[in-house]
RNA sequence: GCGCCAGUAGCUCAGCUGGAUAGAGCAACGGCCUUCUAAGCCGUGGGUCAGAGGUUCGAAUCCUCUCUGGCGUGCCA
């Protein structure tokens, strides 16, 4: 259990005894909420209870928390209890139970900071889903940082879940691809030909085409313009679905699907996901199309699912995709989603109702756009154009460590402005390897223990030796950890962890400096050696979680 | 017009289900290595929380309006 969970039954009991003992009146009380105070002198946890009550009870906060106090007192695992000024109820952890908890950490050692759910959910998470009309740029990089990380999250609060990657490998834009790279093709024989008007212009195009060059034979045979027009948007899907593969396991991701959308048109999905909305009567028609009453669920107005001529619009494929997620037996979907998809979201969501689920079956979360910065300007980027800046050269120039904690320590709603010159000039000062330094040091420490043949033994660590406030300091956060996994997995928002990290790291070197580890005092090395155990355990998972390495040495 | 996101230190950003004196990193300046990694630590300076009202014991946080920037508002995907 969460030391904050224990805390507040902890205050919650000592209320119904105050209660029982007619110290307080009951007059539907409000539920104990526990918060983290701002600064450590006003303690570890602390409840508002007796602000928030002292209208009900008619008194003042002070002398309902000086009752309350009477009754908390006496826990084993708090220190003491302190009411002050407008009212608050501080708790202070006992050194006793924080050794207690040290020891826990490392007995639980890869396993900290994960839960075990008794029900756990099934979890499809879906990200990043580029067009495969090209390789990936730094916003889809975002994307996946964000995304894999909030899979980690949901993995380590529990649950079951699987990464999914949507391949749009359908309609107008792949015709487009198709074209394009036909087009190169026919420069490359020498012919004069016109570049379609709307099509994608980067040099990968051509390399494509050049790459087609060993399937002359077969193009050869193909007399139908638009069947040669799907033979090259296939190769070229094919080539550049298989790069988006590449980056993003050098990214540390690893996708459990990558789903056509082909296929749900192929084995009939579109179609019986039409018959069902249709049986459901959320469909009509006016002037030859079909329209889905999306404004029944809040959406602005009805979208149109089948076109005049009978071809379905991307939004019924993708309710299909929804569909056939949903039939796979998941429990939740999520979906991360680009700006530019946000006013999709009413429709899609409304879909889902409209087939009979519960509204929040599918969560969407936006992840805000990456602005490029180029000494300080914006660099626009636009893909079909083939201006953009390549995740690949991304992961090259900083590193996947580097990479994954600049797009995961920023909230995701917030419009990130990358400057990649920066991020490579400050690599050496990174925040990311002022973590990594942390859990090398404690490497570093342990090795030079063995040097000097000190046998670490745990269970002869003390408690006296830990009633320091570097060392104090330090267990507290500690035992914040899967509190703060438990938070940043429900709200799904990985970039607590970085901040967690960070301030676990910064305790960390203001301990080193302050307390010297291996001394002659063995029953205090092993206190300090046990201390860093459990710190470098929790870099090392906390750092796994971010998709990040934790190195030995640096 | 409507919708979404953002506006907090010189810069990049946390803090936002209302709570205690508004924080961090970077940049600037000044200290700390005979001893486990100085990729570290300590200290100093730096704020009209975009603006105006409102709600209450209390507002950066909630409500309304205004301003600024970005994005969206397809029978594209």
């Amino acid at each position: 259990m969460l030391v904050r969970d224990e805390v507040k039954n902890i205050i919650t009991k000592a209320c119904e005894s105050a209660v029982n003992a007619n110290k307080l009146e009951n007059t539907g009380l409000p539920e104990i909420r526990i918060e983290y105070p701002k600064e450590e002198r006003f303690g570890d946890y602390a409840s508002s209870f007796a602000l928030e009550s002292a209208k009900l009870l008619r008194k003042s906060p002070i002398e309902i928390g000086n009752t309350m106090k009477e009754f908390i007192e006496g826990s084993k695992i708090i220190e003491k209890v302190e009411v002050v000024k407008p009212g608050f109820i501080n708790i202070f952890l006992s050194t006793d139970f924080l050794h207690q908890c040290l020891m826990n950490i490392r007995k639980e050692a890869d396993q900290y900071g994960k839960f075990d759910k008794k029900n756990p959910e099934r979890i499809n998470i879906e990200f990043v889903s580029a067009n495969p009309t090209g390789p990936l740029n730094v916003v889809s990089a975002r994307a996946a940082a964000v995304g894999d990380t909030i899979a980690n999250l949901l993995e380590a609060a529990g649950n079951t879940v699987d990464r999914e990657y949507y391949i749009n490998d359908h309609g107008n834009q792949v015709y487009l691809l198709g074209k394009s790279v036909l087009a190169r093709y026919r420069e490359l024989s020498g012919e004069e030909v016109e570049f379609p008007e709307q099509g994608y212009q980067g040099e990968y195009i051509k390399e494509i085409a050049e790459e087609c060059g060993k399937y002359s034979d077969e193009i050869n045979t193909i007399a139908d313009e638009d069947e040669l027009i799907d033979f090259f948007a296939a190769k070229a899907i094919e080539h550049n679905v298989a790069g988006q593969k590449n980056d993003l396991e050098s990214f540390n991701i690893n996708y459990r699907t990558f789903f056509s959308e082909k296929t749900l048109h192929r084995n009939g999905d579109v179609e019986s996901t039409l018959a069902l909305l249709e049986e459901k009567g959320m469909i009509y028609e006016e002037e030859g199309k079909k329209i889905f009453r999306s404004t029944d669920f809040g959406d602005d107005k009805d979208r149109v699912v089948v076109r005049e001529d009978g071809r379905p619009t991307y939004l019924l494929a993708d309710i299909a995709y929804h569909k056939n997620k949903i039939d796979r037996g998941y429990d939740r979907l999520i979906d991360i989603w680009g700006p530019d998809h946000h006013g999709y979201i009413a429709r899609l969501k409304g879909a889902i109702q409209a087939m009979g689920h519960p509204e929040d079956k599918l969560k969407i979360l936006i992840v805000q756009q990456v602005n490029l910065l180029m000494q300080g300007e914006i660099k626009k980027m636009s893909k079909r154009l083939g201006k953009f800046s390549l995740m690949k050269d991304l992961i090259g120039d900083i590193g996947t460590d580097v990479a994954r904690y600049f797009f995961i320590m920023r909230t995701m709603d917030s419009h990130l402005d990358f400057d990649i010159e920066l991020a490579k000039r400050e690599s050496s000062e990174n925040p990311v390897f002022y973590l990594q330094y942390a859990h090398a040091r404690i490497c570093s420490i342990f090795r030079e223990a063995e040097k000097r043949g000190f046998k670490y033994n745990p269970e002869k660590s003390s408690t006296e030796h830990l009633n320091n406030p570097e060392t104090i300091s330090l267990m507290k956060l500690m035992v914040r950890f899967p509190e703060d996994i438990y938070d940043a997995a429900e709200k799904a928002e990985p970039h607590r962890i970085a901040s967690y990290l960070l301030k676990l790291a910064q305790k960390y070197h203001k301990f080193y400096t302050e307390h010297r580890v291996l001394s002659d005092d063995s029953v205090m090395t092993n206190t300090y050696l046990a201390l860093c155990e459990g710190v470098k355990i929790i870099l090392k998972n906390g750092l796994h979680l971010l998709g990040i390495s934790a190195p030995e040495s640096m």
